[in-house]
DNA sequence: ATACATCCTACAGCCACTAGAGGTTCAACC
DNA sequence: GGTTGAACCTCTAGTGGCTGTAGGATGTAT
């Protein structure tokens, strides 16, 4: 039986993100101790690691919350999981594309700099004229 | 002289958007009419124009004041621009880094998963075990 | 028995907006 | 001059995914 905080250890999970997730319905409550004190067993463990690795790979806790439904029922066909995959990776690929434009736009910003007075400053003037882009990074976001 | 709604449509912000910005103080207070709408004149325009280029390049707000800032003195030493562009830069490509890595998972998942019951799915067996995948992902996030 | 690390709840705050309620003003048209 | 109706106003609350803090209770080692 883990306490909480040795949870959060073993799965690199902050404790009051925890208690978020079970908040928020995504890990059941757990048994107690007598003290009122949260102890867990290894299903937990297993759906919190699950979770965590999901959120690594970039999944929002939505879909983290269908395939973690999809996981508890085994004789579900499988598609439903591959669709969210493949939604995921879509989104993973928009996000690339994105940042490499902006990454372009930044390097030719940085290097164009000659380091005199911010008047001169070509960072500040390229923010000032968006005409000055050669990328289209509308909508680029984070 | 704009309306927010002209100034909104001019530099595709939301009007929300505007009177947030001006809530935090990254907009000055502009003109009102006597009836008490505000009115905007280029000097807004540009500001704007300005913040909403730099959040498109993925600037957080506290880093757009800074180089507003700069932007306001233009016989300081530029270097402080470059810094902070340079930081941009930095954060940009580690995403970039992370979110290959993220693409490659991902497109193994889905490449692997043979489509039959959710049991023996590819995607929700690799989620459960991190030990199959092949590249490090860690501290990716979004 | 005592120390003290860890646990508990409850709530506020972060970022950068976005949405909605409920009411007022402006500009155009007749 | 009167009437629409779109656009404006303020204020508040919500989004996602946590994170931090206050103030107090519990668990364990010595």
């Amino acid at each position: 039986m883990l306490t909480i905080g040795a949870l959060a250890r073993k799965t690199g999970t902050k404790v009051q993100t925890i208690r978020y997730y079970e908040q928020i319905g995504l890990l059941p409550e757990p048994g107690r101790t007598e003290g009122g004190q949260r102890r867990y067993g290894d299903a937990e463990l297993d759906r919190l690691s699950f979770i965590r690795h999901a959120r690594q790979l970039g999944f929002s806790l939505g879909a983290i919350r269908e395939l973690l439904d999809l996981s508890d029922h085994p004789n579900k066909p499988c598609h439903e999981a591959d669709t969210i995959a493949r939604r995921q990776l879509k989104e993973v690929e928009q996000r690339l594309v994105r940042l490499e434009a902006l990454r372009t736009e930044l390097e030719r910003m940085v290097r164009e700099c000659s380091g005199g007075r911010t008047a001169d400053c070509r960072v500040l003037e390229v923010l000032r004229d968006h005409s000055e882009c050669l990328t289209d990074h509308t909508e680029a976001g984070a």
